[in-house]
RNA sequence: GGCAACGUAGCUCAGGGGUUAGAGCGAGCGCUUCAUAAGCGUUAGGCCGGAGGUUCAAAUCCUCCCGUUGCCA
């Protein structure tokens, strides 16, 4: 670990192990985070970016009965299908791990007998529906029947809330009750359960400061937040009856598991020890959680309050963790003007897309359009638009007819320039100035804005060419065509840098084109002179390739 | 029902009390030909969801309404 350097831990919602990836999740949270982390890697910081699959829980279970195989099979599938996807689309954690282990149930258990002795954590009656034929406790959405609105009576009112009507239900309150996992009805009753809950009550007047103090939070995030410790914070159960997750680690409790919500939210932790428990420095986690460390959490905005009070409440229980730096929860994608539904089946799986499109193809039409700020919509034929006007056109074109000049005309040797003259020193302070706004907005999460710098100074480049006329200069000024050959490989030098954090396999092959062999590593630092002239260029084709329609 | 965010050119989105409201794409026109029919220039196109209010000044702040999304009950 290099000294001076900022910890930054990269900590990135837990997908649910019942399912692939999907555009959306790409959007929210998967590619911004990747994009972040790559990007503090660049600028020499420590990064640490974690996460997991999520893979305990009621709609684990339910996925799995419906496909006839065991909880562990599911999640075992899926595990490995999540996997499949961050190779196939460049998303680099440090740690990609489950809530499935014995490091993360040790780390939940020993939490939640710290919070028990402290009294954060206490054990209460709860009255709970039972279903005879299946033998388990029902969450509250998996008991459905009549709703007791009289101007609705809608029959496929859940136990928690009536979807025709929107109306909150009391599961007690239904009318012809049955199971929806067995289908069966006159199988419901209601029977006592002890349960143990989280005293979030008692951490009201301390996250209510913290949040207070929290100005570089985006407002919906912090209002949100706000508005929800407005109402009073509730103890909530953390405890379920079911048999799939983690166990209670108290003499009794063997029938029954930690809710996900409590376990899943402490997997960053989890996964943290976890990375550092296979080094020789056992205690490293210490330095992503402790003292000037500063931590992101990236997530739907579904997710906030999970990570805005929940997990805060639960880390100043335990004392000495950090609370997050930020939280820059995105809004949602939508598919061609629909929500993204993986029961109804409209969505895009990513790693289906990537059999089709190119990784960066995909990555940047993501990015440009990031939901940062309102919900934004994705389609099919955007991607291809971006791609083949903006990679291909913009990007991967300058790139090529400065090349083909350079192969054709100076022996595929970087030129050397004479002299600068006032439009080839714009480029130059063009370079250093978009660094510099980038890596300001990067920084500050706002991607989208930060992509959109890049791609402005892509076109600026394209028009000093147009305004140099190279292929004119080769037969009347040659000492001029290798000034503005020169000034153009020596900020694609600067574009491969700039790229790096949203585009990451073009600038690799942009990096081989530039001549420079071995893997790189990449710093966010840029100087006219890193390119050595007389350098060898490879002629290594089109950095985009163009979709045919 | 409560809270929060959002509603801006044909499309996707920026902006956010102060001169004629921005970008990219799409459309029209012109220039160019080194390049993946790529590049550059230029034109057209918007009572900034609706109605009130505060202000010398509102797309921007406030209230209400309508719509979308999320969370909570």
């Amino acid at each position: 670990m290099s000294k001076n350097k900022k910890n930054i831990l990269v900590s990135v919602a837990w997908p649910y192990a019942n399912g692939g990836i999907h555009i959306g999740h790409m959007a929210g949270c998967y590619l911004p985070a990747d994009i972040f982390a790559r990007f503090h890697r660049m600028l020499g910081n420590n990064v640490l970016m974690v996460s997991g699959s999520d893979a305990h829980g009621t709609p684990v279970v339910i996925k799995s009965i419906q496909e006839n195989k065991t909880p562990e099979q599911l999640f075992s599938f899926y595990h490995k299908d999540i996997l499949k996807t961050w190779k196939n689309i460049g998303i680099d954690f440090d740690l990609f791990t489950s809530t499935h282990t014995e490091n993360h149930e040790k780390v939940v258990q020993d939490i939640f007998l710290d919070l028990l002795d402290k009294g954060f954590i206490y054990s209460k009656e709860m009255i709970l529906p039972y279903c005879s034929e299946c033998e388990r406790f029902l969450a509250d959405r998996y008991i459905e029947g009549t709703c007791p609105n009289s101007e609705c009576n809608s029959k496929d009112a859940r136990g928690d809330q009536c979807d025709n009507c929107g109306k909150t239900l009391d599961p007690k309150d239904l009318i012809d009750i049955n199971c929806k996992i067995c289908s069966k009805s006159d199988v419901i009753s209601f029977k006592k359960s002890d349960h143990y809950f989280l005293k979030l009550s008692h951490f009201q007047n301390d996250l209510k400061q913290w949040l207070n103090s929290k100005n570089n939070f985006k407002s919906n995030v912090k209002n949100t937040s706000l508005g929800f410790l407005t109402e009073g914070l509730i103890d909530r159960p953390i405890t379920r009856d079911i048999d799939w997750g983690i166990k209670i680690p108290v003499k009794g409790w063997e029938t029954k598991r930690i809710y996900v919500w409590f376990e899943a939210v402490l997997g960053y932790l989890s996964a943290t020890i976890e990375f550092f428990s296979t080094t020789d420095d056992k205690d490293g986690w210490k330095n992503f959680w402790q003292n000037s460390s500063e931590s992101y959490y990236f997530m739907g905005k579904d997710n906030i309050i999970f990570h805005s009070i929940i997990l805060p409440s639960i880390l100043l229980g335990k004392g000495e963790l950090n609370l997050p730096h930020n939280i820059p929860a995105n809004e949602y994608l939508n598919l061609e003007g629909l929500k993204l539904s993986s029961s109804r089946n409209w969505a895009l799986w990513v790693n289906e897309l990537s059999e089709i499109y190119e990784p960066d193809s995909i990555r940047y039409s993501l990015a440009s359009n990031f939901p940062e700020t309102s919900d934004t919509d994705f389609s099919l034929d955007e991607l291809i638009r971006s791609n083949n006007q903006e990679l291909v056109a913009t990007y991967g074109n300058l790139v090529n007819r400065i090349v083909n000049i350079c192969i054709k005309n100076f022996d595929s040797k970087i030129p050397k320039a004479l002299h600068i003259d006032d439009d080839s020193q714009k480029i130059i302070d063009m370079c250093h100035d978009t660094l510099r706004i980038v890596k300001d907005e990067i920084s500050n999460v706002r991607l989208r804005k930060g992509l959109s710098e890049i791609m402005k100074l892509c076109g600026n480049i394209n028009k000093y060419i147009d305004l140099k006329e190279p292929w004119k200069l080769i037969k009347s000024d040659n000492e001029k065509a290798s000034e503005v050959i020169w000034i153009c490989m020596t900020s694609f030098n600067c574009l491969k840098i700039l790229f790096n954090p949203y585009i990451p396999f073009s600038s690799k092959k942009l990096n081989k084109i530039l001549g420079f062999t071995g893997d790189l590593i990449y710093k966010w630092e840029w100087s006219e002179y890193d390119l050595p002239i007389n350098q060898e260029i490879n002629s290594l084709g089109t950095l985009f390739k163009k979709i045919e329609v």
